[in-house]
DNA sequence: AGTTGTTGCTAACACACGTTAGCTTGCTAT
DNA sequence: ATAGCAAGCTAACGTGTGTTAGCAACAACT
C-alpha cells in the first residue's frame, strides 16, 4: 500500500493540488487526466477522491488561491503613501515575484481559469476585472500627477500583466539570468521602454 | 441535407479551419470536441472526414499559417535598410495588426500549440525559438548602436510578444478605443515606456 | 488487544470522445 | 438520361474519462 507522503502541516490535499498545478500546467486542465494526476501522486485515481471532491475543486482552489495573492497585495499597496509609479513598481514587483516562486500555480490560474464551472467562474472573472481597474486607476492617478505620461491606462495594465506572463518562457528555459537581474530588466523596459532617457527626477 | 455553403475560392475544408480557430480558442483544443464543430458548421460530426484527416491537423493547419505569415515578414523587414528601432516598431505593428485581423488563429497558434503532435510540436516550437533569436538580434543591433538602451535582448522580446498578446482581452471587451489608438498606444508604451521623456532624435 | 477513523485498493459505471465503414443523396458533365 | 464524383448521413467501434461503491489495510488511542 502506497501512503501519500505527509510532512508537518502538509496534508494530502495539498500534496494533490501541488502536484495538479504541475500537470495542469504541462499538459493542460482538460488534457490533464486524474489517472495521470494519480500516477503523479503515487497513488490509484480512485484513492484521490478519499481527499478532494472534483477534479474542478482542484482548480478553483488553484485559481482562487492566486487571486486572493494579488488581492491582499493591492489592498496593501493602495493604501501605502507612495507615488503612482512607485505603487506600479511594487505591483509588477510582485507580479513578478509570485511568477517566480509560485510558478505553476500562476500559469495554470492565468491560462485555465476558463474550464471553471459557473458559479467560481463569474465570480473569478469578477476579481479580474475588478483588480485591473484598480490597477488602472493607480495609472490614470499617476496621469493625472504627470508622474506618468498619457495613454489609455487600461491598455498599459493588459501590457505589463501579459508581459510579465511572459516570463513562463524563460523560467523553462536555460535560465540564463539571474532573477534580480531579470526583475530590473523588466522593470527598466516597462517602466522606462526601449529607447534611452534621462533619469526622471523623484524615483 | 445540409451542405457547407461555399463561396467562389473558399474550400470546404477552409469553412472548416475558420469555424475550428473559434472554436478551439472559446473552447480550448481538447475541449472543443469534433461534434461541438461540426454543430457550429452544420453538419454531422462525421461528415467533417470526407475534408480533413484528423482533429489535430486542424490545428497543424491553424499553428502554421501564423508561424509562417511571421516567418515571412521578419524575412522582409530584417532585409530593410532602416534602424533597429524601426524594425522593432515595424514588427510590432506587424503583430498587432495580425492580433486583430487574425485574431482566432493567432490566439490558438499561441495558446495551444502545445497540443501538436510530435513532429510538428518539435518543428514549431524550432520556428519560435529562431523567430525569437532573429527578434532579439535586432534588438542586440539596436543595443550595439546606442539607439536601445542597454537591456537583456531575450527578455525585451519576450516582454513585447506576450504584451500584444495582452490585446485578447481588448479584443473581448467593449473596444472602447480604435484599433489605431490601441496601437500607438501599445508602442507608446513598449518603446518608449510609462515615464515621460523627451523625443529621442532620429525616430 | 480492540476500536475507530483515515486512506488506500479493485472493479465498475456511464458517458463522451475521435474516428471508420458503408450507404445515400445531390451536382455536373458527358 | 446517366455515370461519376463530391459530400452528406446513420451506426458503430474502441478507448479514455471522471467518478462511485464496497472492501481492505494501516495508524492512533483507549
Amino acid at each position: 500500500m502506497a501512503r501519500i507522503k505527509t510532512e508537518k502541516n502538509i496534508s494530502r490535499k495539498d500534496v494533490i493540488v501541488t502536484k495538479a498545478a504541475i500537470l495542469f500546467r504541462e499538459k493542460g486542465f482538460k488534457a490533464a487526466s486524474m489517472r495521470d494526476l494519480a500516477e503523479a501522486v503515487g497513488v490509484e485515481a480512485a484513492s484521490l477522491y478519499n481527499h478532494i471532491k472534483s477534479k474542478t475543486e482542484l482548480l478553483h482552489e488553484l485559481c482562487f488561491n492566486v487571486a486572493n495573492r494579488f488581492m491582499h497585495k493591492i489592498d496593501e499597496v493602495e493604501a501605502e503613501p507612495i507615488s503612482a509609479i512607485e505603487k506600479v513598481d511594487k505591483l509588477l514587483r510582485f507580479h513578478i515575484s509570485e511568477m517566480i516562486h509560485h510558478y505553476e500555480e500562476v500559469y495554470v490560474s492565468d491560462r485555465e481559469w476558463k474550464h471553471l464551472a459557473d458559479p467560481y467562474l463569474s465570480n473569478f472573472q469578477n476579481q479580474r476585472r475588478i483588480y485591473r481597474k484598480r490597477f488602472a486607476a493607480i495609472i490614470e492617478n499617476g496621469i493625472r500627477q504627470k508622474e506618468i505620461k498619457k495613454i489609455d491606462a487600461a491598455t498599459a495594465v493588459l501590457i505589463m500583466l501579459h508581459a510579465i506572463s511572459g516570463i513562463e518562457s524563460w523560467h523553462r528555459s536555460t535560465q540564463k539570468i539571474s532573477a534580480e537581474a531579470l526583475e530590473d530588466n523588466m522593470i527598466a523596459i516597462l517602466v522606462g521602454g526601449l529607447t534611452p532617457q534621462p533619469p526622471v527626477k523623484g524615483i
